[in-house]
DNA sequence: AATGAATGAGGTTTCATTCAT
DNA sequence: TATGAATGAAACCTCATTCAT
């Protein structure tokens, strides 16, 4: 009838090839502020701009939602690093540099750790979805990164180490650091500073805790 | 096992001075396998054993469950490891490997875990209860473990790092190791096997990923 | 009779302006009838025609039905005797006997006596609502009856009496009556003939119970 | 057996025969207080000093306080005024005047108004309590009092009323004036006042409020 | 006679989902 | 395509009542 709906031309639609994407922001965001059970859909609509029953155009369920945040986390995450990690080339150390420095940059952004977060709280809850990220992104990124190690400990760059428990050695303080940060408000002065953190535990990955023998006051010798 | 019909009968429950704790147990274990906000009241009277309206005769709402569980967390973690850590004199590196191993084993068990996990889940919708723990747990461990880094420091143990930031070195791999098991079934073949992990962590920690540089070959045969 | 389907089909409810005051209506019959405490909210949505989650949609709360029952009931009042009791000229006697009469034909209906009777039976539970009805409504209507009485009595129309106890002599059998009727069932035979009431009660009002010093024998010619 | 009822002894018991009347007075106030159903019985046991099982010793059920509330309320009042009632002879002014004042104090007294409050708030949802206050106190007074203002009328004493209607002219003001206060607070400065209630009602019961025809300016001076 | 721990039906309220427009 | 009124299942919580001690 009279559906002129905004500017001009009959059934006139506004970027509803978006609307999927900004519901899943939406959800995204309220999931991570208040978890899954305890956001409401009337919520995701609004934070979307739409109503209640527009949502259920796009997905079945609030579940499909939480589906749908995964499936879409999962399509970029696989081509970007995974590249670069298994053609390099050479000493370890520095794609290691240089990937620690790239998270830590990207851990810094609410945006990125969103979906690791939902899938930490949301897990027991939905086993699907740990599985599903686990077999897309995970069990292709850690192979990748173990064979890296692997080829350092050949190529006599690394110390004989076990290089899948060595990924928690690499991976786990930033981790910590930014759960730290984001649960309890434990952070360096000023700000989570990952560039300083990402230093720190580089010296201490690489070259250990312990005071070089050589120099100043290695204990009693 | 674990029917407790210590004293009496099989039906003597009367009195049972016992019973908020059971509640607290049963609450617990609920909480992290489905989240706070999917959790009914029902259904944790009923792994206590008990009636809906008797755990509100213990409890007045089901956040004070929530409460509840922290309060009774936070007594005893202070004393355990926080005297061992704060005396000892010597090579801090003997007490980390201590503390680790310690560590370890507890991190094993999930009744130690799980409060961890419960205020990870549930600190976003319920911020009081991260602070009281960050308050009463990690204000008083974090300080102790970061006196021990500047000590071993000051006495030439250990290299010139950040003591703040190394925490996240020595601690966060643990955390990620049963992390990543717990949510996506990643572990070692057979199991956890957390002594593997720390002695490959403690390796990297304290010497570096990097070999030694006097035998460039070390794994060539 | 009752039915209210008017305008298009049996069918046809959405977007009814008029629900949240059918919701009151319903509200309203069931206080009076069982009071607020036993009065369940399923039982008014059944009652209007709706489910319970709709009452919902309209009142925030049980308790927000009465406030909104109160509020409902003010508007109207007191504009409608206010100002024929309050321009009025000449002997008061006349205008009593028309307000008197006027309320007589309105405490006949059940639904002008509602609100008073709900009020009297929960202004204890509820103590804002008969603040609230009694600002809005007593204070305005009690002065305006008090200065008429007032100057009935400078212009010599009146006794020298109190008038604001007086108000009470006025409207007190009134009240009286319709409670004993609703209460007790008790009613002269065949209803409860308000019209009588007044006659007789204006008779003693005006000019007492005793009977006339000059005939003793009033009725004998 | 061992009734040391105060003192000593074993299997103590104490004012065991007091008991059920402690609770109704402890269920009345209450009752009064926050209505029936808003009423826990076991605020009704603390406010008698017992446990919420001892109640259930005495009364069968929470119904069962509010009929044994009436038929308590119900034994005195039947044989106090009614006999002084029934055998005056001579002008009922004085019978009127006497009974008037002498409601007057009791109704300011909370003891003697609550069982007619309380009949009032729960009649509705419990039919058998009024119908059985009507049955056993007004039935028998009302006839009374019927029967005083009769032999009134007929020994010429008073007008030619209606005796049955008159009696709401006669006991509703005091109603209306200490429901007013009750409820709204409405009170003339300072207190209820009955005496001046009564004084300025009974002028007007008897005599009228118009003012008497001999002296048109009666307030002239 | 007295207690108070225990129960579970029943009430208020929320919210995912449907559907007429 | 979009809306939002309507629904009703299910959750939290209360409290009358029971019963072992």
């Amino acid at each position: 009838m009279n559906t002129t709906d905004q500017e001009r031309g009959p059934k006139f639609r506004r970027r509803a090839e978006a609307r999927p994407d900004e519901v899943l922001d939406a959800a995204l965001e309220l999931f991570i502020e208040k978890g899954f059970a305890s956001t409401r859909v009337e919520d995701i609509a609004k934070r979307a701009g739409l109503s209640k029953g527009t949502v259920y155009l796009y997905f079945p369920s609030k579940e499909a939602l939480l589906e749908g945040l995964v499936r879409r986390a999962i399509l970029p995450i696989a081509d970007s690093a995974l590249t670069t990690l298994h053609d390099y080339e050479g000493d370890p150390r520095v794609v290691l540099s240089m990937v620690l420095t790239m998270l830590a940059g990207r851990f810094g952004d609410p945006k990125v750790m969103a979906m690791p977060k939902l899938i930490f709280r949301e897990a027991m809850g939905f086993p699907g979805l740990a599985e599903m990220y686990r077999r897309e992104v995970l069990d292709r990124v850690l192979p990748a990164v173990e064979g890296l190690l692997r080829r350092g400990i050949e190529q006599g760059y690394l110390r004989q180490v076990d290089p899948s428990l060595t990924i928690r050695s690499i991976i786990g303080p930033l981790m910590l650091h930014v759960a730290m940060a984001e649960i309890f408000g434990i952070t360096p002065e000023g700000g989570l500073h990952m560039e300083k953190l990402v230093e720190n535990h580089l010296t201490i990955l690489f070259d250990g805790l312990s005071a070089p023998p050589s120099a100043k006051q290695w204990s009693a010798s």
